[in-house]
DNA sequence: GCGAAATCGGGTATGGTGTACGCGGAATCA
DNA sequence: TGATTCCGCGTACACCATACCCGATTTCGC
């Protein structure tokens, strides 16, 4: 068990949304700098992509720079701030050309917003990491937002509805990626295999079904629903699920005057 | 930023099940404890209700107890094994008494699991933060999941879509939770307020948005999506949408011989 | 051109975290 | 009774973020 909880929006927020959309002037005076923020971003990147958040220090980001560690806070006004940085700077990487949503686009529109989300939490699984319950808002944060809205505009749901259906896609998809991305980094990261660490656990759960306690776990344990195969978890099934559900609405709305 | 990324399921896994399933015998000689596992967990799961995880060190729990730090060493391996602990314990909270699913009930049932765990996210918003990707079963949380399987039992689902539909609504669970629990812990936890954290980045939305950028989302905000009200994310709204879904699967799928 | 002002680089220090190691004392076993 | 086991916890170490401040660099204004 390693240890970092981390929330977006956090720290000095005025000076993070000014570096986020460029609203400071760069100084007049004074030395030339050595670094830029970007930089500093895309390195802190890389660590995070390497060895994860726990892995990201202000220390390591300034060795990979060959700088002094208080120099990076010339750059950056703290940790927190770097983070919510390299935040909207991953979400570039999400599609922003969706296409405008119509009773015959939108699941399509839905879906490629959807497999961008978990390709992003794919390539940098420490995005999981960080709480977006009080995100601050850059630019290609609000682009792709904008383009998950606009695949499921134009089927009469109210604003409030439109943020919903967006909202329940992704928090499945997140949901999904937690298990399915983080499974994946677990053995590296934690050091214990996956063989390991399940194979320390059965022998516990199989003495229980041998009392006869949790039937109905001890029969889908049976039926093979965890045995491991390469879709073990199914993105895709759950996937149709909820766009399954919010199609049942969209029909069903429209029906209504 | 506050940082403390925590992983269900690393450390030491045998001491720790051993603790979990009460399979270890107690120690015939030497001096007697003055403190129990469960008081250790009982004190910690209380310093994390009311501080986060954040809030959580060893030394707190240590003090809580007027005992020395190193004394807790002798209770628990380590603070990820104690982590472990205390998600076990705290599941005990979740409905385990469902009745087996049928195509009447299953739809009640798992709405009652999903309501059950969300409320456990509300009582425990700590829980959040720790990734279940790999976790450690105990007795507890192996009740609570055999209860939640057992709503969508008897539908001629194979083990697979089992696991699968009870996962999908507890991913979507989760994933609503991290919103609206974590959103109502961040103003406290990183004492900024909601209308500060809002206000100090209005200003550059509303900025982009009248350079005619992200038309949708303008729409969307200006439609009023995320005015503040009781029900600003609707944690009903959307389960309903999954379970449509889920439904719409279990009906076509009867259809198939 | 010079002095003042602004800013960069980063050393030092502080406060916080988890836990390895090992000593003294308590309790039980043979 | 002596040997063995185990509890309590002090000490020390390694790691983390960052406040404070000094010296050096660069630009502005007179």
């Amino acid at each position: 068990m390693s240890s970092d909880d981390t929330y977006a929006g956090a720290g000095n927020l005025q000076a993070t949304l000014d570096l986020l959309w460029g609203t400071q002037e760069p100084p007049s005076r004074g030395p030339k700098p050595s670094l830029s923020v970007e930089q500093v971003v895309r390195t802190a990147i890389a660590l995070a992509d390497a060895d994860g958040l726990d892995g990201l220090s202000m220390r390591r980001v300034a060795e990979e720079l060959s700088v002094g560690t208080m120099s990076l806070y010339r750059y950056v006004p703290g940790k927190s701030e770097l983070v919510d940085l390299m935040l909207d700077a991953v979400q570039a990487e999400l599609p922003t050309g969706t296409s405008p949503g119509s009773p015959d686009t939108w699941r399509a529109g839905l879906t490629e917003v959807a497999h961008g989300e978990y390709a992003l939490y794919r390539r940098h699984p420490w995005v999981l990491r960080v709480s977006q319950a009080r995100p601050l808002f850059g630019p290609n944060s609000m682009a792709a937002y904008d383009a998950a809205l606009r695949t499921v505009e134009g089927l009469g749901l109210s604003a409030h509805e439109m943020a919903s259906m967006a909202a329940a896609v992704s928090c499945y998809v997140q949901g999904t990626a937690r298990i399915t991305v983080e499974f994946d980094t677990a053995a590296r990261r934690s050091g214990i295999s996956d063989e390991q660490w399940w194979g320390t656990q059965l022998p516990f759960m199989t003495a229980a079904f041998a009392e006869g306690r949790y039937p109905t776990l001890a029969k889908v344990y049976q039926g093979g629903a965890y045995d491991p195969d390469d879709d073990f978890f199914s993105f895709g099934f759950g996937l149709e699920r909820v766009l399954d559900g919010i199609e049942s609405y969209v029909r069903t709305r429209k029906a209504q005057p």
